[in-house]
DNA sequence: ATGGCTAAGGCACTTAGA
């Protein structure tokens, strides 16, 4: 069961990629962020034509996620609980049968909250507390469950190129950081840290000043893991040649395979 | 405060991203 999550920047503008990424990885579960378009219009012909389920939550012009899948979900929740007044679409979440047990994914696009001191921050803290709350709940179920998505947080110094940079900046507060630590202190591991230690794994390089060609990237896409979800891990991994490709997004793939 | 680029909306430039 391989799961992937990518921030793909515009679904109408990465729709070659796209494709072309999901014939090459083949992934059973692929978590889109960033579709930047509404339901009625997501090119779900192309997709399906390759073998996937689709399921989205869009939004006009920015924000907007969506959950592909090669087998049909039990049931979706296209909401994060916890404020009904929240109008960005930067959540859903699925159910699969994994072997006669429940799977569940969600694709999350959580808020970049820059700049600091402005509502844009406060809102971020706030939507990390309601999937601080989400994922006790969900925890509670002790299924396999796996959190994936755009987390706009660079967890630690050594996931990012040059983390004197991002002092000051919305995803390197430690605001932001304690959060994300609270959800791994419920009991939920990062996929890539429960394989490497490397530094240099990064999944989002800016478009800007060359960030690609000098490898100037950070890690802020992330797969938390439940404990039944990481026991059965296999493998994690980042698919960066995506990022050399004609007309990329400025984030990559990430992945998770676990075993049945 | 900042941003060398990119995408979307909608057709000149703004908003948003990170």
């Amino acid at each position: 069961m391989l799961i992937a999550t990518w921030n793909i920047n515009g679904v109408k503008a990465r729709l070659d990629a796209l494709l072309a990424w999901l014939q090459e990885r083949s992934p059973d579960i692929a978590c889109l962020q960033e579709i930047k378009n509404v339901d009625e219009t997501f090119p779900r012909e192309a997709i399906e034509a390759l073998g996937y389920h689709v399921e989205t939550h869009g939004q006009k012009g920015f924000n907007g996620v969506a959950l592909l899948s090669k087998e049909k979900p039990v049931s979706i929740e296209p909401r994060l609980p916890g404020d009904s007044s929240d109008e960005h679409a930067r959540f859903i979440e699925g159910v699969w049968d994994f072997h006669g047990r429940p799977l569940r994914v969600a694709s999350l696009y959580l808020p970049n909250g820059n700049p600091l001191g402005t509502e844009k921050f406060t809102y971020k803290l706030a939507w990390m507390q309601r999937l601080d709350a989400h994922a006790r709940d969900s925890m509670a179920r002790e299924e396999l469950l796996v959190l994936a998505g755009d987390y706009n947080i660079i967890p630690e110094r050594g996931d990012a190129a040059r983390p004197d940079n991002w002092m000051g900046d919305a995803l390197f507060q430690p605001e932001s950081r304690a959060a994300y630590r609270r959800l791994i202190n419920l009991g939920l591991s990062d996929a890539i840290r429960a394989t490497t230690d490397a530094d240099g794994t990064y999944s989002f390089w800016d478009y800007q000043a060359g960030a690609w060609q000098k490898n100037n990237g950070i890690r802020i896409d992330h797969l938390l893991l439940s404990p039944e979800a990481q026991d059965r891990m296999a493998s994690a991994g980042i698919d960066r040649h995506v990022r050399g490709w004609e007309k990329p997004s400025d984030h990559v793939p990430v992945l998770v395979e676990l075993a049945a």
